[in-house]
DNA sequence: CTGAAAGCGCTTACAG
DNA sequence: CTGAAAGCGCTTACAG
């Protein structure tokens, strides 16, 4: 039995008799033999893994959305895909990641979460063949799977309104930061268009922008609360900046709901731990529609360029 | 220039000459040209990346762990090291990563959290000299990053004393587990000598065993709170059993820590937010020495097994 | 249906 | 110091 018959029956090819791949399997068995994953993909031209790329893993909602990601790449194919980690804490190593993961063979496709993606890689992408989805990033050339962060914002001031909030804040990202993040600030425009609609404007001295972390969010709090003329609500473009909303008040002994009622995004576990009202996202199931969408690129050459949105709901608990 | 010299170019072999080098690094700039990084691991013999298996990776305590890792990682050698993450969601899954990684030439080295591993697993590793180190559970035979579970249940023990309780609960993991964690085991055992030393039996009736998880948390609270004769403190295992009963308690009425005291271990980020007192281990710091020890086994052939013993503490909050 | 042979893109001993 | 050649462990067209 030569080196390919083996081959042929680890990868169950119709070309071998039955006599032999019994032969062969039971000298497998026998020797423990296990194939060379490495030797496989030089020789394939394809890698059997799945690189991605996340900003800040481990923030409560990306490692949500990893955990869609994980479960579902898990399940597909007959031996699952390996999963390449690519972390991203600082502007510069969003670029370099990118170029390492287009490395040819490197890997059969790339998961690319929250960063955003310009069109020279997706050249360079397309160029190689490398099948790309994005999750929680837009761009009309790759498929995708998002949330509405406007129409989000604008649930947030509906909510806000319909509890006889009139004087609001606004708590979110830098609108232009150097990860070129947007969830925020296309949180922050539905959320004043809504107010806006209402008749109410969103007052640039209610709006706080910062870092997207619970301390910046404690110290934007505290300016905002510290003011003449108080908001009575604010609404925090993402759940840890909430939280840090929650700790300034405490600090603060600012009573929420009764004197300040807060919202947050996402709906991470913690928002439930603290009762936090807020704007629910799928996150893990997200991540495995985003691994559909790969693993059917990468197996079927699906490359449509589809989006899917998911919905978004309001959880109301006890801060407002 | 022939492949050969390009490789030693890119390898920064001393055997090239300075013309030539410029030469080769001109071409390569000129072309964008990127070595393949699979092709380089099969020559070689020897893999960039390093597998990671980590049972619920998106638990709290894993993440910390993890975070640390990536850190530690991505900065090491010139090229840093891939990882490669294994998740464990259910207990025949450890096996087959654990097969599956240490196939030859998969990784450079596994580092292996949380999940204990046996003598013939090691075997199969030294027979393929593959590095191999543990984080967060124990043999003599590999090099490990562990804190004394068995005082940090002493210390727990102490504080809860010193407050003055002398009827204490314990709640935690089941004994024996289908994962093999004993965590929480070692826990209990150094929590009841400690007690015992002060003259007070931990009673079986007030001893709680499940999932480790917040609804399990939450459950085994509500039945011990139940009793005629309810303890006035409840250390929990771990920080999100913890918050389970912390739940049970807001929604049984019971007030914290008037009625009752209740300790959490792990120190995650949870427990300062809801102002948990607990044991902390720093758990980021034992990511990175662990990703130090694995890089020092790969490179350096540094095999020892050394036991790294990482200092437990009190935080004390709000909870008692 | 099975095997010998070439090829995937590197690295490195061996000549020169 | 540089290049031709063999080898890493697979896969697969090509013969038979």
């Amino acid at each position: 039995m030569s080196a390919a018959t083996v081959s042929r029956v680890l990868n169950d090819s119709p070309l071998v008799v039955e006599p032999t791949r019994a032969r062969v399997q039971a000298a497998v068995d026998e020797l423990g033999y296990r194939m060379n994953a490495t030797a496989r993909t030089l020789s394939l031209g394809r890698s059997t893994a799945v690189g991605v790329l996340v900003p800040f893993f481990t923030t409560h909602s990306a490692v949500e959305r990893l955990r869609g990601v994980v479960a579902r790449l898990a399940r597909h194919g007959q031996r699952g895909y390996d999963l390449l980690l690519f972390d991203v804490e600082a502007p510069e190593q969003r670029a370099d990641a990118m170029r390492d993961l287009a490395d040819r063979n490197r890997v059969a496709g790339l998961l690319i979460v929250s960063l955003p993606i310009y069109d020279h890689e997706i050249d360079a992408l397309q160029r190689d063949d490398l099948p790309a989805v994005l999750l929680d990033v837009t761009h009309p050339r790759l498929p995708r799977v998002v949330v509405d962060n406007v129409h989000g914002g604008e649930l947030a001031a509906e909510h806000l309104l319909a509890k006889g909030h009139s004087r609001i804040a606004f708590l979110g990202d830098h609108p232009t930061n150097e990860y070129g993040f947007t969830s925020s600030e296309d949180r922050r425009r539905g959320f004043g268009a809504a107010l806006e609609r209402a008749g109410i404007r969103l007052e640039p001295a209610l709006e706080r922008f910062g870092h997207p972390d619970r301390d910046e969010g404690e110290t934007l709090a505290r300016s905002l609360l510290a003011q003449p003329s108080p908001p009575t609500a604010i609404f925090a473009a993402s759940d840890v900046q909430a939280i840090g909303v929650l700790k300034a008040c405490e600090a603060l002994g600012v009573r929420v709901p009764e004197d300040v009622a807060v919202m947050g995004f996402d709906d991470v576990d913690l928002a439930e731990i603290v009762g936090l009202t807020t704007i629910r996202q799928p996150l893990r199931e997200s991540g495995g529609l985003a691994a559909d969408l790969l693993v059917a690129a990468i197996e079927h050459g699906v490359h449509d360029p589809v989006e899917e949105v998911q919905a978004l709901t309001v959880v109301e608990r006890r801060t407002t």
